[in-house]
DNA sequence: TTATATACGATATATTTAGTCGTATATAAT
DNA sequence: ATTATATACGACTAAATATATCGTATATAA
């Protein structure tokens, strides 16, 4: 109900804490999901993830890890969610379109703006602004 | 994702349906469930739930059914989400308190700072507002 | 007495989310 | 060269949640 992903809440602690790393460091996996208690493999993914996004720069073998790459005072919630997880929509006919009461739902249209307000608030925060 | 459950969804379509009878018109749960193409049986358990928080008044047998009992102009959608559904929290630790990283998480704060934005964004929709 | 409708607990199914496993590849250090 | 460390990535499993069904009881109008 009405919940983001663990996927976003990960990403979302890494990203931070990778930006509050010295330039040119290169912080291994491991080492947050040691630090903030997520499953490592879990974590893993997501930040090869972030990375393919070009958010994160990796570097492989000893010493190798993430770095971030990307300015997180310019990222939106809004953005980075739906770069994560897909569209955004309180109701499945809001995202996709698809409703099997289509010729009858009569909450649809409110349904929409009430989904558009919370888009608007995710877009007024920055990922720099989670610390 | 963000999303709010069928229960939900379908609970306000019903008071919606609902508020929109003649006054003593008791209107039966299957001819709701049959319009919207909502399931029977679900559709009756949620009628029964909206019925014990006294938002509608039921009638049993042929004949039966249920009306509004409720002015729907004064709840709003935060209100009656956790009626229904119990607290919103947008991540686990905002609602229940409970968080494995409890001595580290960087971003408790703000995430608690975004859920009580979308919070205050349902209070200012009242279901009246879904038509 | 019968048909219709709500009441309610128990159970089953489906979907989504979360987490694990296995294997490959790159590279620094020895 | 070999080893240890770290990312890359696909397949799979488990857990949690949401959705739907079943069975039985009760009330009441016709």
């Amino acid at each position: 109900m009405l919940k983001l992903t663990k996927k976003v809440e990960y990403a979302l602690i890494s990203l931070v804490h990778l930006s509050e790393q010295d330039d040119n460091v290169f912080f291994p996996a491991s080492k947050i999901a040691e630090k903030y208690a997520i499953p490592n493999e879990i974590l893993a993914k997501i930040l090869q993830q972030l990375s393919s996004l070009n958010m994160i720069k990796s570097i492989k073998g000893p010493k190798g890890g993430y770095k971030i790459s990307c300015k997180i005072s310019s990222i939106n919630m809004f953005e980075f969610i739906e770069l994560i997880e897909g569209p955004i929509g309180i109701v499945d006919c809001v995202a996709s379109n698809d409703c099997n009461a289509i010729d009858c739902c009569s909450i649809k249209d409110p349904m929409t703006k009430i989904n558009n307000q919370i888009i608007e608030t995710l877009k007024g925060i920055t990922i720099d602004q989670l610390r």
